[in-house]
DNA sequence: GGCTCATATGAGTGAAAATATATATGAGAG
DNA sequence: CTCTCATATATATTTTCACTCATATGAGCC
């Protein structure tokens, strides 16, 4: 049961949720991500840490960015049937785009 | 986004995720849920004063007994994928029964 | 009313988690 | 090798959370 929870505790933080939703079907640097959330770096980098240090995520340097990515493909789903039982559709309704100068890939259909 | 993480947050929790199995289909009072979790009496309470006000329990009364059930019938579908997701099926695949002297009630198909 | 069983609540404590500040590392450009 | 950009880590501070202990409330029975 525990290590089940560890996994909900993760989840269980706005601003991981927020990380999590510049992710979805996206691979993005960090700059990205902090852009993208209005998070400082090192708060974005605190909790890349835990997601990562979790298995939620994956990573992998290409020249002086590491690019991050969910590793479980089905995950967003999920986080979206979750959020439309609770009403909350809203939140995970809408993929975040990326800025044309940063340098995010659309990970493949997965 | 916050209140979608609450949700979670309540349910990052083993004590929590222990209680809400132990509701998996069921209609329980304290006194059953504590006997199943094995937690005190008080934690038990403290557990389910947190579910309860984050909605994700109802009450009701009935004589002495308070009886709790899961308040969105898909949840515990939901969980249980999300135990498979992450390679963790044996915690949420079989459900909880009750000792016949104990006043758990089925909860209808819903 | 007083007693008992079922359950809730309040105050306090320790531990963990979130965040901020400061500093370090690693890669590429020149 | 130095400078800069991208990212991580260490440490300190603040906030939140799980838990316990003690006590209260509420329902039924005598």
């Amino acid at each position: 049961m525990k290590d089940l929870a560890k996994y909900f505790k993760l989840l269980g933080d706005a601003n991981r949720l927020a990380i999590l939703k510049a992710l979805d079907g996206w691979e993005r640097s960090v700059t990205e991500i902090i852009h993208i959330t209005g998070l400082s770096q090192t708060l974005v980098s605190f909790h890349l840490r835990a997601l990562r240090e979790g298995g939620i995520v994956d990573t992998e340097r290409r020249g002086p960015f590491i690019f991050y990515r969910i590793t479980y493909p089905k995950m967003m789903g999920l986080l979206k049937e979750f959020s439309r039982l609770f009403g909350r559709e809203k939140y995970f309704g809408a993929r975040a785009s990326t800025p044309k100068h940063l340098q995010s890939r659309k990970v493949g259909r997965r």
